[in-house]
DNA sequence: CGTATACTTGAATTGAGTCAATAAGTGTGG
DNA sequence: CCACACTTATTGACTCAATTCAAGTATACG
C-alpha cells in the first residue's frame, strides 16, 4: 500500500521510530547514489524531516505532465518511464529512472512529462518548497541537484542525436549500451541484463515501433552480437561490436 | 576582433574605465533577460569582476565538445548553434541560443555539445571556478542557474518529442512557432520573423535533410500557411493553423 | 489450463532520403 | 555596375528504411 494519503504528521513520526533509534536515511540502500551521497549525520536528519517514503503499484503514475509540480522523488527501488504525448496519443519515452535517480526537477509550476512505474516502486518525495529551503541550510546540496540537472542535460543532448541522426540498429545498440553502463556502476554482471521494460517502452524511447524493435533484436541474434533467454533478459555475446554499432561504425 | 587573446587583467582595468565610471553590466542591453536579472549594483560589481566580454565571428566555434568546460557564456547579441557529431560526420543540433541565453551549464569535464557562432557573436565569459564562487556572494544565483538548466530540460524533452513522434510538417511548425514565441518575449512582430540560421542547420536541428525541409516550406507556402519573401524571411498567413500543424491536428 | 497480452514474423506501403539537375542568392574583382 | 564563380536553396525522379497492416506464436497470469 502506498503512503500517499497518509498525514504527513503522522507519517514522520512514524519515521523516527525506527527499531534502532536511526534515521532511515542512514540505512538507505541508494544512500551513496544519489542527492543524498555525501551528507552528515545532521543534515540527513533535515532531510529525513522533510521526506515521506512511499510505495506505487507497477503501471500506476507517480505524476502527469500537467500535474502542479510540488514534490519532487528520489526512486529508492523499481524503475520510473518518463513520457511526453501528442494530442492524437503519439508517445515519446524521455527517459527511465532506476534507483538513486533523482526525479521532478521543474522550474516550472507543471511537470515536463509524465513519471509512471513499470515496477512496483519505492520513492522518497519531498514538498519542492521544503527542499529548497534546505538548500540554504545544507551547503552544496543545491550545487548536487545543479549536478543532477546537468546530467539529465547531458543525456537528453546524447538522446536527441540518437532520435535525429541514427538507425533502428543504432539505436538498439545504443540503448542496450548505456544499460551496461548503468549495470557497470551496480556493480552486476556486465554481459547480461534484464529489461525491466516492454518493447512498446523501448520502442517509444527510441522513435520506433514495436516490431522494428523486434525485428532489430532478431537481427542482433543472427549476428551473434546478443542472445535473448528471454523477452526481458539479454545476453552480450559481443559488447564491443555492440559499442560498435551503436556508434554508427557499419 | 577577440578579446580573447588579451591578458585578463588588462581586460578588466579596461571594462573598469568606462567613460561614465558605470560598470557596464548596468548597461547590458539583455540585463533583464539573462541570468543577472534581479542582480543590484554591488552585485554585478562583483560579476563583473569576473567577466571577460568576447566577440566570435560568424561560423566560429566558441567551444566543441571536446574541450574542457572552463568557461560559461551569456550571449548578449547574435545566434549560436549547439551540436553534436557522430564519428561519420552526422549531425544533430541540439538547439539555439540567442541573446540573453546562458551557455556552457556542464556539470564535467568536458561540453556536451559544439557551440558555434551563425552570426557576429558577442559574449561574456566566465570562468566556471569563479562562477561557482560567486554563487555563496550571491543568494539566489545558483537558483537562476538551476532555474536555467531546468527549463533547458524542458526543452529538450520537448525536442526529443518532436524528433521522436512527429512528422516533417509537424516539426517545421513546431520550430516556426517556437521562434514566434521567442520573437514575441522580445517584442517584434508576431507575424513575421527572421531565420539566423540556414537549410542546413534547421534540417540538422529537425532530424531531416534540407530537401525535406525545402519541399516542407513549398507546400506551407502552397498551403496558404506562410510566404517566404527571402529564404531567411518568414511571414505568417495562418499563425493558428501552423499551431495546429505542430501538435498533430491534421 | 485457458485466455489475454506481448512479442515476432511476413508482406505491402510510404514518408523521408538520396541522387541529380536547375535556380536563386551572395560576394568579388574588374 | 556587371560578369563570374561559388554557395545555398529548390525541385524532380527514384530508392529504401522503417511503418503499417495482418497473421501467427510465445508468455504470463488468474
Amino acid at each position: 500500500m502506498s503512503t500517499q494519503n497518509v498525514p504527513a504528521l503522522f507519517n514522520r513520526m512514524a519515521i523516527r521510530a525506527t527499531s534502532n533509534g536511526l534515521n532511515p536515511c542512514e540505512a538507505c540502500p541508494i544512500r551513496d547514489m544519489s542527492v543524498c551521497a555525501g551528507l552528515n549525520s545532521h543534515e540527513l536528519d533535515h532531510v529525513n524531516a522533510i521526506v515521506t517514503r512511499m510505495t506505487i503499484d507497477s503501471e500506476r503514475a507517480v505524476f502527469y505532465e500537467w500535474d502542479s509540480a510540488e514534490h519532487v522523488f528520489n526512486v529508492t527501488n523499481g524503475t520510473v518511464r518518463l513520457s511526453k504525448m501528442l494530442p492524437d496519443g503519439r508517445r515519446q519515452v524521455t527517459g527511465f529512472l532506476y534507483p538513486g535517480d533523482f526525479l521532478g526537477i521543474a522550474y516550472s509550476d507543471t511537470y515536463a512529462y509524465t513519471a509512471e512505474a513499470i515496477s512496483p516502486l519505492s520513492l522518497c518525495r519531498f514538498p519542492r518548497h521544503k527542499l529548497e529551503a534546505l538548500f540554504d541550510e545544507i551547503p552544496g546540496l543545491e550545487k548536487r541537484v545543479l549536478g543532477v540537472a546537468s546530467n539529465e542535460l547531458r543525456a537528453a543532448q546524447d538522446q536527441m542525436l540518437l532520435l535525429g541522426r541514427k538507425t533502428a540498429q543504432e539505436k538498439l545498440a545504443t540503448f542496450l549500451c548505456s544499460l551496461i553502463k548503468a549495470g557497470k556502476q551496480n556493480g552486476g554482471r556486465q554481459d547480461a541484463i534484464d529489461l525491466p521494460m516492454n518493447r512498446t517502452d523501448i520502442a517509444d524511447y527510441l522513435g520506433l515501433t514495436t516490431e522494428t524493435v523486434s525485428r532489430t533484436f532478431t537481427r542482433m541474434v543472427k549476428d551473434g552480437v546478443l542472445e535473448l533467454p528471454s523477452t526481458h533478459r539479454v545476453v552480450f555475446q559481443q559488447p564491443k561490436r555492440l559499442q560498435q554499432i551503436s556508434e554508427g561504425e557499419t
